[in-house]
DNA sequence: TTGTCTGCAAAAAGTTTGCAGAATA
DNA sequence: TATTCTGCAAACTTTTTGCAGACAA
């Protein structure tokens, strides 16, 4: 059976508290959303949370395997849950629009990196750069 | 006929000044660096070389096409040179070592996303995560 | 009640900017 | 000589840390 993740919490001496659901409920609503974003959404609920408790719970949910991040560019990193469906970013450098793709179109990439290079890609943090198709026609 | 990087920038109205071609060098030398490394490297052969021109050296050598920049995870962005042949940068999440293949390895990746989505890959950016040999075996 | 968690403030790390003097063209 | 460039210092942004009081178990 599946446990939640509050007793997994409860269940490595952790506690369940309000600030660790409205971050976890912040990165589920905004899909991809930096540290500063998910504050912003937990604070449209509850005035008075502090980044830096905003820090500390995406670091202990990504220590969970509830979420994840990945870095996309300049910027902050970008969380997303973990149990959404691994994808690959495609950053444009002309809009700095991200658009998400399906990992299926990197498995020749990861096929040859195992077989060359005994590297073990992690998909799901693969972040490609380039142009996309609206900025490419202008 | 190929004009020096010198000429261009005068043909600009830049300066060539020492703390440019140090610059240069630095990140010839390195082949991999972040500013913090360049300003070391430079600062080897030039004491009392700042940080900030470092920074603004590099930003007019990027600019110019003769450097460009990665983002290899958590820290600060990854200097080298344009004209070396461009490579996809593995980054091992174990280790956090960086090792550097070439972009054929990503040439049926590029292809799909060209073809599906009309996005132009930069293949010189690609970064993948994941954990190297060494890594796994232990 | 016990020990973890939070908010606050301060410290770190990385980067940018303003300005006066130094250096290039 | 006329600008551009540099070093320095200060400001800024993002992230981390220490600590005392608040809160979950």
């Amino acid at each position: 059976m599946v446990e939640s993740w509050q007793e997994e919490l409860r269940a490595k001496g952790y506690r369940v508290t309000p600030q660790r659901q409205l971050v976890l409920e912040a990165v589920t609503n905004l899909e991809h959303g930096t540290p500063e974003d998910i504050c912003t959404e937990v604070q449209r609920t509850a005035r008075g949370v502090n980044i830096s408790t905003v820090y500390r719970t995406l670091e202990l949910l990504e220590e969970l395997g509830l979420v994840k991040h990945a870095h996309l560019g300049h910027g902050p990193p970008n969380y997303h849950l973990a149990a959404e469906a691994e994808h690959i970013h495609l950053v444009c450098r002309g809009c700095h629009t991200v658009q998400d793709v399906a990992p299926k179109a990197a498995a020749g990439l990861a096929e040859v990196l195992e077989r060359d290079f005994g590297f073990e890609t992690d998909v799901h943090h693969l972040t490609v750069y380039g142009r996309c198709k609206d900025c490419r026609a202008t």
